[in-house]
DNA sequence: CCAAAAGTGTTTTGGCTACACCCATGA
DNA sequence: TCATGGGTGTAGCCAAAACACTTTTGG
């Protein structure tokens, strides 16, 4: 009773995570597998996502959902919008799909993406052959999910401009490159390297650290941190009238 | 069948209106009463919102809803939230109000705002004792409406930042002092005239009008247009990262 | 010593800020 | 003619944009 699922109401995830040495912002998604004595049904991809619990938050939901297919918590997540029209479940896939699950062909889902690290997440450790596919490189996605990961992206896009969320997507330390290199494959513009680079070490929450890149073939790049509590002392909103 | 309600799955509406002559930010509320034989037991003031309909989308249940209320359709609407969380409807009036209600105390609710001017409402011709409040200055307010609206608010400010979306809210005339008091009005901050005058006026999408004010008792402002068509086609994204 | 990526300065331009007075109108 | 709100100009500052070469390192 007291985990009872409600079962036209789930939370579906878009997980983000950054790939450095690719440079590759990827989401994560599970296969949908199902085929009958003669044939293949369905053998496509979907986000993960689950029912809501009757006693369960929205977000306590979604930290749920994440913990089952990756193990980790406390990541960065951002409820963005909620999908329930009548038609979003109903294409002969779906149906097929749908008749062997418990949930209703009427199911609103609320959508949440996270920031985090794909080389924080294993995948060998998961049972629901689970995969990262490059954001601008999704295979065949199953419901409405491929519109839920655009408008993720969407949102994404904007909110990086102006919070530093990027940081959700980068190791504790990196360097300057690397902060450019996600902009550029999160924004997919060119982004002038001088330019950039005054910017962000002038911030006074971008901190340099006594530290170097180890291991790498060429010139060892310079490592730096962002700090939140120097972030959060100093920022005060500005209202810039852009329109 | 058809109409179907969907008893654990409604729409809110939060429907600022401005009014120009008091420059005032209002929000649309009505009344929720409920009295026994020896006492009042419910007296304040809720959204309006509806159960999704079976066979509906979630935009059209918050049209629908908006145009209950006020007879008004085509107006701006955003989702921005879904609220969910099982605490939501459980104080006390909320539960004796439910009592007397179809719906489910675990009700999703997907929240919207509309834009739209105080005075296009009349209020006269509305069965649910409707009434604007100023959105800094709100009555008390049944189940999580309050949490709704401030959130509803808080999107509104940021969004009018980076969006034209302040002229849904102003007459199809306006008077260039009329957007910079509705802009003090939403942000609560003061604006250099000359400067937000300028920078108005040198718009390509704000557009002078052969036209003044009529009925002022002072000297008549110059009036203007925003022209959506014009703007659609000179926007361009810009990526200025503002961290 | 070579390949590869890291790192560095200057100039121009455009937009934002600060600031105080005159003007046109209707009553 | 007066009270009220409409309307106007300039100078300083700062941040963004454009732009190409040198340095450091590991192999």
């Amino acid at each position: 009773m007291k985990n009872e699922k409600i079962l036209n109401v789930s939370v579906d995830c878009v997980v983000f995570g950054y790939d450095v040495a690719t440079k590759s912002l990827n989401v994560l998604v599970i296969k949908r597998f199902l085929e009958s004595e003669k044939e293949v049904l369905v053998d496509d991809y979907v986000l993960t996502g689950y029912h809501v619990y009757q006693h369960e938050t929205l977000d306590d939901t979604a930290t749920r959902v994440l913990k089952e297919l990756t193990g980790l918590t406390n990541q960065y997540k951002k409820q963005f919008k909620a999908f329930g029209n009548p038609d979003r479940l109903t294409n002969e896939k779906d149906l097929i799909w749908i008749k062997n699950e418990e949930f209703n062909t009427r199911t609103f889902t609320i959508a949440y993406y996270f920031l985090l690290k794909t080389d924080d997440v294993d995948l060998n450790k998961n049972e629901h052959q689970a995969k990262w596919f490059p954001v601008n490189n999704l295979p065949e996605l199953g419901f409405d999910h491929k519109k839920i990961i655009t408008e993720a992206y969407e949102d994404l896009k904007t909110k990086c401009l102006s919070e530093p969320i990027i940081f959700k997507l980068l190791p504790d330390k990196f360097t300057i490159n690397d902060v450019q290199d996600l902009y550029e494959s999160i924004l997919g513009i060119k982004i002038d390297n001088r330019n950039f680079r005054r910017k962000l070490i002038n911030k006074k929450y971008i901190i340099a650290l006594d530290e170097k890149q180890v291991g790498v073939s060429k010139k060892p790049a310079q490592l730096y941190i962002f700090s939140k509590d120097v972030y959060d002392k100093m920022f005060q909103k500005n209202y810039l009238i852009n329109i």
